[in-house]
RNA sequence: GCCCCCAUUGUCUAGUGGCCCAGGACGUGGCCCUCUCAAGGCCAAAACACGGGUUCGAAUCCCGUUGGGGGCACCA
């Protein structure tokens, strides 16, 4: 049946510049997944190279992310690992050492050329309409005399010696094999002036030690496959199998989100962020289970998968090569179908957070009293304060209009709620198996309709014209309160 | 400008030459249920970008066009 697989080494590798968002998570979901499935192992290796760009707080960050949405690494910086140090910052050595060997197999090349060289290169192929590519100034300069420069100061870089003709073919997991001509490639830079490895050099190397099997990262780097092809090859390393996930497009499927997206989404309530998500009260698993839907399929009609399905059901050859447009609607779906599985206890758990930064007090046996008609109706775990809040105020308050139901005159309701009163003193207690039957044979009286009469009882007792249902929330809120709030309302008709 | 990738309903997708006058889901519209809101049930509208081939037969293979995306840094 299932196939014996070789356990994979999967790595994510972030750059710690900024939040984490869904297409970082979408890629360590699937490097977990695959890891997990072949009984292979996660590793978490941070690609800190570019000090200009470095965020200190998003390593943390990033961290806290894996670990709310559940993906698990067995290696990195903050766990060990027999391949580590994890911090690209910490391995600068490591990188040299490699590229010197570049240089004395032909491979690579000392570069002098000053930035300002450079520029007027580029300017000047732009003004051509050529291809931006380097002219290839110290190309041919022969080993020794750089060497002599570099002893006398001079400030180089190390670039890659790309061939000039033929062709290059890569292999892409999803894609097949792809073709290109050399010359269209650039002797792109390894080393940079500081000594630094630039992300080609590191994350080939890195990829070899760690003893990575499968590199799966965003299509964005697709381009530059052939030159890490040609540098595994000038290596003499095994090539990992590659797999570029296309990218997530705004909601319009117009190109990515934007900053002006993100922050129109933000508006309702929706973000492309990791720890934004969390906070506006999205829970892991629905998270998870709609990310993984960007990109991959189980069949043509199973879309409901937990962590622990999705590790056995997924597989790296049923990915989708198109870019995805991201569909917060359907993440609301997936949320709220996962908040209704979610057991009583774990529900309370997780709405009271929630509650309590809008300054309630919630008991814990309230919430779990209140949890099976919470379910059904929060989309979002952060909705429970307007949905529930008023199980747990002391006084509520609404517009007195609020309690004049549609198609009926102040008196009409004035008097519902005078008529009402007495039936409830005189039952022996809230419970909706007590309650429900005379308050119905109250709606026969009236002549008015079910929908009239208990929607103004509904705002009376909970303060809102939208609620869990009526009789459940009676017997949350208890038979004195319930009382107290119809006496406040019968006076806030008079 | 050059290079690469992608192309099924509004969106996510199934589909690997006949099972497809294209299936599922979200969303949308309608109906049912109903104390509000949800949830649930039923029904409906909605797609193979275009043009050429190949083949007995194409959404599926090939070529071109168009559209979209990505890349061309001493960033990742």
């Amino acid at each position: 049946m299932t196939e014996i697989k070789q356990p994979a080494r999967v790595r994510f590798a972030p750059s710690p510049t900024g939040h984490m968002h869904l297409g970082s998570a979408r890629t360590a979901l699937y490097d977990y997944l695959l890891a997990r499935q072949t009984g292979g192992t996660f590793v978490l290796r941070i690609e800190d190279t570019d000090t200009k760009r470095y965020v200190p707080e998003a390593e943390e960050e990033l961290i806290k992310g894996l670990k709310w949405l559940g993906i698990e690494y067995d290696e990195g910086p903050d766990k060990g690992g027999p391949f580590g140090p994890y911090r690209q910052s910490e391995r600068k050595e490591i990188y040299s050492k490699y590229a010197e060997q570049l240089v004395e197999s032909g491979h690579a090349f000392y570069c002098f050329c000053s930035p300002e060289h450079l520029a007027k290169v580029r300017e000047a192929q732009q003004a051509n309409k050529e291809s931006l590519h380097y002219d290839g100034t110290c190309r041919e300069i022969p080993v020794e005399e750089s060497r002599k420069r570099i002893a006398a100061g001079e400030r180089f870089v190390i670039r890659f010696k790309m061939p000039k003709t033929g062709s290059t073919t890569v292999h892409d997991h999803l894609r097949g094999d792809i073709t290109v001509e050399n010359r269209v490639l650039d002797d792109s830079v390894l080393v940079k002036s500081d000594g630094w490895a630039l992300y080609h050099l590191a994350a080939m190397v890195d990829d070899y030690l760690m003893k990575i099997t499968h590199v799966i990262r965003g299509s964005e780097w697709l381009p530059s496959l052939p030159l890490h092809m040609h540098l595994i090859r000038a290596f003499g390393w095994p090539e990992p199998t590659f797999i570029h996930l296309s990218v997530f497009l705004k909601p319009s499927g117009k190109g990515k989100m934007s900053k002006r997206e993100t922050a129109e989404a933000m508006k309702d309530g929706h973000s492309i962020f990791v720890k934004d998500l969390e906070e506006l009260g999205y829970v892991p698993e629905g998270v998870v289970n709609w990310t993984a839907l960007m990109g991959w399929s189980y069949d043509d009609h199973t879309e409901y998968f937990s962590l622990q399905d999705l590790v056995e059901k997924f597989s790296i050859d049923h990915l989708n090569p198109s870019p995805a447009a991201i569909n917060f609607t359907k993440l609301d779906y997936f949320n709220a179908l996962h908040i209704r599985n979610l057991t009583d206890e774990d529900l309370a758990n997780r709405v009271k957070p929630f509650l309590e930064a809008a300054s309630y007090k919630p008991s814990m046996e309230t919430l779990i009293e209140i949890a099976p008609i919470l379910k059904e109706r929060l989309p979002t775990l952060g909705d429970v304060v307007d949905m529930a809040g008023f199980f747990f105020k002391d006084a509520i308050s609404y517009p007195a209009e609020d309690l004049i139901a549609k198609g009926l005159e102040k008196t009409q309701c004035h008097q519902i709620l005078t008529e009402t009163l007495p039936i409830l003193v005189g039952l022996s207690g809230i419970q909706k198996d007590i309650v429900e039957e005379p308050l119905r044979e109250l709606v026969e009286k009236s002549g008015f309709s079910a929908g009239q009469v208990f929607g103004i009882l509904r705002v009376a007792v909970t303060g809102q014209k939208v609620s869990p249902p009526l009789f459940e929330s009676m017997e949350v809120i208890g038979k004195d309160t319930v009382l107290n709030r119809i006496r406040q309302a019968i006076k806030l008709l008079e």
